[in-house]
DNA sequence: ACCGATCGTTGATTCATTCCAACGATTTAA
DNA sequence: TTAAATCGTTGGAATGAATCAACGATCGGT
């Protein structure tokens, strides 16, 4: 007389536990270029606007500042990005990523479509784009909490 | 002439981010009971193989030796489950859950479909089902390697 | 009776991540 | 000129997970 179970696994525990492989596998992925999905993130904000303050990166990315800084000294120390000085005010920092760092960065969205290529190889692009839209009504949590986000 | 990018976020990258985000959600729902998804898979499997050598659970599990220790540590102190030494072979445990372990077991399932129920609130029975499948036909990736599961 | 293997356990180490306090340099306001 | 606030930075503390070595107890084979 019971309920019979859902499915196998919870809906819930499925899409936590799948995405956890995933975020595994992208990590994989990009491994060799020596950079996280952190630092990816960082480049793909930098390309997506230019020149930008620090400040304006904490906020969009809303990481804690010192957690910033070790990105971008990575990014820096391997020339991929450059910080300097704003003129109008000598306490910001502009950073902006170097050609260097816009190669780096296709390298890495390659690797990533090659991750996902075979993470989705089942799927064909209906599906994906099925799948992308319900992932996307999903998370639209009452309270925004801060999702501290490694992607 | 470039093809449009897919969407807004990489497929990967969405399922890699809303999973965590899903997990953390999960996470919260079943804090007060002072568990968390590991318990919680070790409650699921001795409920659903009733009393079982401990050696059995760390295959299942695929976790280290130790690990598993400290997790039925955790529920023994909580008196959710309980080890005895095998007679046949005194070196083995056979853990087996409590009455309370059961009930626990219980709120926690509840607690999760409490989440579940927020975070999949937008989407109705068929679009659950839909994304479940979906998800299942992810991650089937070539090499079965081992996949740290912490649910 | 002995030797090697097995089971569960303990403990240490490593690593990544998050969080927070405090600092120097600089700007802004009084 | 002084005081307060801001920006980036440094460092430490706390947490959680993964991995490994080694141990006592026990079993099996010889």
């Amino acid at each position: 007389m019971d309920a019979q179970p859902v499915a196998q696994p919870r809906l819930g525990l499925l899409l936590a536990r799948h995405g956890q492989f995933v975020s595994i596998q992208i990590r994989k992925a990009m491994a060799d270029t020596g950079l996280t999905p952190r630092h990816r993130e960082v480049l793909v904000e930098l390309s997506d606007r230019g020149a930008t303050s620090q400040q304006a990166l904490l906020e969009t990315l809303s990481v804690d500042p010192s957690v910033l800084v070790g990105i971008l000294n990575d990014l820096e120390r391997q020339g991929l990005a450059e910080r300097r000085r704003d003129p109008a005010d000598r306490r910001r920092h502009i950073v902006e990523m170097s050609a260097d760092g816009c190669e780096v960065l296709r390298r890495i969205e390659d690797a990533v479509s090659q991750a996902e290529a075979q993470l989705f190889a089942d799927l064909d692009t209906d599906e994906r784009d099925l799948l992308h839209t319900l992932l996307n009504r999903v998370c639209l949590v009452p309270e925004e909490e801060a999702c501290t986000e490694t992607f």
